[in-house]
DNA sequence: CCCACAGTTCGACCGCTGGTCTAAACACTA
DNA sequence: TAGTGTTTAGACCAGCGGTCGAACTGTGGG
């Protein structure tokens, strides 16, 4: 969160500050990026940044809760459920149009999942954020009867993201020398995988 | 790996190199080790450590490898295995003992996560000689009949160790104030979440 | 009209980082 | 003893994130 002027500067600086900041990551990944480089591409001085924020982290932290925001309106949500059929076609949904998201801009994904993979760092309340967002989706998924109840709902959402962020590892790594019906198909089979790991037991 | 020269050095002074690199990483973590710090430590000089090697990276690599063989040398093996409950038998074990090593070491296992959360780094070779590990145990598995075949054995390996991992973020957050037979109760459960996503279905 | 003052901008400077390089010390053989 | 290759020392470098005092700007009051 910035200092409370930065919200105060005219909307064109402020596009300014942010997009010099998001290239800078882009070109370099949030590890390489320099706070240095950031100031001089944004035509600022240092004086004039650390006004508006309180360090790198916070600039950086900035940069990635609007990426995080674009990212979940990409997705969107589930829509009106009230049945586990209802539930389970409304993930499937969204995890399509999350799949999409991700192969069409994939510099920022990648950004995104750094959030996740961040441990102890700056990130960490943007993290705790994203567990919340599933841990809230699962919680839908139980109201209907979709999720199963026989686990903590924490270890839940951390166990299934997880499986859905060694997964999408793997694609990463794959997908380039894959047919794209290659792709559809294992990335629906790991939905099932999902809903497997997910779903009440013994039905 | 270090310049072949440093395998040329007394034992002594190689442990003495890769004890303080240890400390200062036990103290600080990955990231926030410092090189110079290191040197100080080590009572050398900076032409002394490059002369050895070849950058900071390649030091902290280097011990990153050490504690990744004490962390396998822990965990053992399977034992034989010529049917799924032995196959599944002797996978509880393995986690259970991992799972005294991870509470036991605590900062060392916390060094021993940084390799898998590790995304395009130096850390890069050792987390991919990690999932070809796990492979290699889900391959057993598949021998006997214990393990699906229906998905890439690499997805599968990607998919089950980050649930894994997933799991254990949430333990390290809760088990402080978790009773003892508490973590043992839901550790075992999630063994069977492990079981339940990589057993062939239908069965 | 000018002063005072808050708000804003500037860039020199700081300690520290990982990394380079020259020169000296050392070991060993001819 | 001279010469050669190996090893050590530490001054030095550019770049990093971050600090700070001075300067500039705009505004309201005497």
């Amino acid at each position: 969160m910035p200092l409370p002027r930065f919200y105060k500067l005219d909307p064109e600086q402020r596009e300014n500050l942010l997009g010099a900041a998001r290239a800078e990551m882009l070109e370099h990944g949030y590890e390489g990026a320099s706070f240095n480089r950031v100031i001089e591409r944004a035509g600022i001085s240092k004086g004039a940044m650390y006004y508006y924020f309180a360090d790198k982290a916070d600039l950086y932290r900035t940069v990635t809760e609007t990426i995080a925001e674009e990212a979940m309106a990409a997705f969107g949500d589930l829509g009106p459920v009230s049945t586990p059929a209802e539930y389970w076609g409304g993930l499937e949904g969204m995890m399509q149009r999350a799949l999409m998201w991700i192969t069409s801009q994939p510099q920022l994904a990648e950004i995104g999942k750094s959030v996740y993979a961040n441990q102890g760092g700056v990130l960490d309340s943007l993290r705790a954020r994203l567990l919340e967002g599933v841990s809230d989706i699962l919680k839908q998924g139980q109201d209907v009867g979709a999720i199963r109840t026989d686990f903590p709902l924490g270890l839940l959402a951390e166990a299934a993201t997880g499986m859905m962020m060694g997964a999408d590892r793997w694609f990463t790594e794959h997908f380039a020398e894959m047919p794209s019906e290659e792709v559809m198909r294992i990335s629906f089979a790991v939905y099932g995988l999902l809903r497997q790991l997910l779903e009440p037991q013994g039905k």
